[in-house]
DNA sequence: TCTAGCGTTATTTTCGAAAATATGAAGGTT
DNA sequence: AACCTTCATATTTTCGAAAATAACGCTAGA
């Protein structure tokens, strides 16, 4: 393993900015997860150049990105706006990204060498750094553990041969994202702690035990998007 | 139903230029698609502003919008490049589009109404207009071909609930074009007549007979992608 | 012969001005 | 008042010049 999937930039494609500012589609997509712009909201080139600090141009392919993966929503001649959000969409996201996650898993655990086990172990300690914090601690880096949380699932099931797998699972949690955001205030007293959760499904992954990895993902994500749709 | 799904222009999102020609995604999308363009081919600038007559800009934004559809890849600093293809992506693509179809083209028959029933009709007559032609003058309208065979596909499955789900088969069909590009030249002979495949996957659905309409389908897809294998 | 450094060319990436389009307000007609 | 027309403003969309970066070839020194 090069151990530059260790970096803590993310796994994604995403190009830094040179003084080490994450890109615009990066920054746009994060700030539509944390519903710093609100559903349904367009998104006016004049003010977005000027908070981002990009041209025109730049900004636009951004957008046009994300409304690939379906974050934004674009009519001809008329603009940008946020994607709305519902409690069927997010019913049908989770089950959507419950049912390739758990393939996934299988086929990771299939498949996975020492390389992704020591990935997995990596990017879980990371993970558990922040989750361990007591709560209000927790609260300040919510952005960073967005990106941690992201980055211990993907590692689980980094393995998985099915390249289309892998990037239909991943177009599914970056949705699912969005909806987790608003389970954020809930200090998760009741209803599983994700620190105990993320350590059973590493364990159990680690283990190879795949049906029962596949069962505590599927309840780990259920429980998170039953929260949310209560909150909505 | 207003029938402007009747107009040939096809049912995506597509921003048709002021003189009626197709914008550079879809032309891009298709050239790629046919072919025209290698897999591993990079795509620079100079070249494809010129052949595509648009600016730096909105090719780009083009381009960028292909990554996120998984028909080019790009590196950082190094531009645009074809993506590859290879017998084990069209087997994973084949598979998904088939679980995803299977599963839309139930819920369209569970919901849908008049309006869906009318334009499958309305979409398989124009289909078959290019499907009944000797095989000589059906290949020069090939490009023509592609989109009413996606367009009738599309409105077998319009009516399924499940927004992602067609999302997701859309992805999918979209990237079987381009494997199904090679069989082009086979004169279908052997293995079934696309032209009486439709009809059966069209009179099935229309008769709300689910388990054989998406038997019909799965047969009608793997045949494809089993041929297309053969010639890759 | 190989490597490191440097300058030159080729290519990508960014940006904002200009063109095209949509939105809204004011005025005039039925 | 309701509806169309016209004009002014706001916003999106396109484009190519300029900046930033990568690729290549050249020379010098070991």
């Amino acid at each position: 393993m090069t151990l530059e999937s260790l970096s803590p930039t993310g796994g994604r494609g995403t190009k830094a900015d040179a003084n080490g500012q994450r890109d615009v589609l990066t920054r746009l997509r994060s700030d539509i997860v944390s519903s710093v712009f609100e559903p349904e909201t367009r998104l006016k080139f004049a003010d977005m150049t000027k908070r981002y600090d990009v041209g025109i141009g730049t900004l636009r392919e951004a957008l046009s990105q994300l409304s690939s993966e379906g974050f934004v929503t674009v009519e001809a001649g008329k603009g940008f706006k946020v994607a709305p959000v519902s409690a069927s969409e997010l019913i049908e996201i989770t089950d959507h990204f419950i049912a390739f996650e758990k393939r996934a898993v299988r086929e990771a655990i299939a498949y996975g060498g020492e390389d992704w086990e020591t990935n997995i172990v990596a990017v879980h300690h990371r993970l558990s750094l922040i989750e361990g914090l007591p709560w209000e601690r927790r609260m300040e880096r919510h952005s960073e553990w967005v990106e941690r949380h992201r980055e211990f699932h993907e590692a689980i099931v980094a393995a998985c041969k099915g390249k289309w797998l892998f990037r239909l699972r991943s177009i599914m949690f970056d949705q699912l994202d969005r909806y987790r955001f608003v389970t954020k205030r809930a200090p998760d007293g009741l209803g599983g702690s994700k620190l105990e959760e993320h350590r059973d499904i590493m364990t159990a992954t680690l283990a190879r035990d795949a049906d029962l990895a596949s069962d505590l993902i599927e309840r780990h994500i259920r429980d998170t998007s039953e929260r949310a749709i209560k909150l909505l």
